[in-house]
DNA sequence: CGAATAATTGAGACTTAATCTCAATTATTG
DNA sequence: CAATAATTGAGATTAAGTCTCAATTATTCG
C-alpha cells in the first residue's frame, strides 16, 4: 500500500490535534482515495462494513470528520441534496445537470480573481468558497 | 392585508398546477412575507402553530415546497448546514462570516457575465447558480 | 346554488442521516 | 510494560423531513 501525500497529511494533522492514528482511520482514508472521484458517506459504510476488518457505521462518520477537518475531502450538495464528497485536489467550482444530475468541475482564473476583488471593496476577507452552476449539460440538451 | 405581487404569483402558480388556494398555503405564505429577511422552517412552524388558525408541521413542510416551486423563495445552508430561506427579490450571491454567521448580499453584474461565458465554453446552459464565499467579515476583523 | 370530485389537511407514525452513550478495547507516553 | 487518554462498536437517540389515511375543504359544472 502505497503511502500517498495524502496519508501524511492526514498523520500530520491527527499528530497536531492529540489523536490517535488508528487502522480504522487510515483504512477509512484508503477506502476514500479508492474512490475515482465523488462519493457518498454510505458507499464508505457499504464497503467498511464488508471489509476484512469491519469498521462501524460510527466510526466511518467520526472519521469522515477529522478527514474534513483535515482539509483532504469536502462536500457538495447535489440536485436531491445529499451531500457529495470529494478528494480536495486543486480548488474548483461546479456544473451541475439538472436532467442526469452529472458534475462537470472548472477553474477560472479571472473569476477568482473577480471574487477577491468583490469581497475586498466589503471590507470581507475570503478564505473559501464554493460555487455550483445548475443547468442543462451538453449530453442532455442533444438527447 | 394588501395583496402583493408574491401573492399574485404564487396564485398564479397554484392555478396553473391545478392546486388548491387553501387559507393553510396563504397564511404560511404571509407569515413568510412578514419575516424581516432570513427565516428557518422552525421559525414558520412556531409562529404558525401560535397563531389564530392553527397550521400543522406537515402543512408548513408542504406547502413551503410549493413556494419554492413557484420560485418565491430559496434556501442556503449556514456554516453549520442549516437551511435558510429567503424570499427571492432579485438575484445575489452570499459572503458568510465563519465568525459571527452573519449572511452578506451582493451582486455582481461582471461576475454573471463571466460566469455565463464560462457555461457557454462548455456547452453547458446555465438555469441558476450559488455562490457562497466563506471568510471573515469586517465586524470580526477589527473586534 | 348544490352535488360530485379531486385536492388538502392534521395527527401521529415513520424514515433517514447523523450523533450520542458507555463499556470494552487500543494507541500513546515514558 | 504499566498507566493514561483516546477510540471503537453496537445500539439508542435525535432531528429534519416525509408519509398515511380518514376527515375536511376547494373547485367544477350542471
Amino acid at each position: 500500500m502505497k503511502r500517498s501525500k495524502a496519508h501524511e497529511c492526514y498523520i500530520d494533522y491527527l499528530r497536531s490535534e492529540g489523536k490517535n492514528i488508528t487502522p480504522e482511520r487510515m483504512e477509512i482514508l484508503d477506502e476514500i482515495l479508492k474512490q475515482s472521484n465523488h462519493f457518498q458517506i454510505d458507499d464508505i459504510i457499504d464497503r467498511m462494513t464488508n471489509s476484512r476488518h469491519k469498521v462501524s457505521r460510527a466510526t466511518v462518520y467520526r472519521s469522515i470528520k477529522t478527514i474534513e477537518d483535515a482539509g483532504l475531502i469536502k462536500y457538495i450538495r447535489s440536485i436531491h441534496d445529499e451531500k457529495i464528497y470529494e478528494v480536495i485536489e486543486e480548488h474548483h467550482d461546479h456544473m451541475i445537470c439538472e436532467k442526469c444530475g452529472k458534475i462537470i468541475e472548472f477553474h477560472n482564473l479571472e473569476l477568482e480573481e473577480l471574487q477577491d476583488s468583490i469581497c475586498k471593496a466589503q471590507g470581507f476577507t475570503p478564505k473559501k468558497h464554493t460555487m455550483k452552476i445548475f443547468g442543462i449539460c451538453e449530453d442532455c440538451k442533444t438527447n
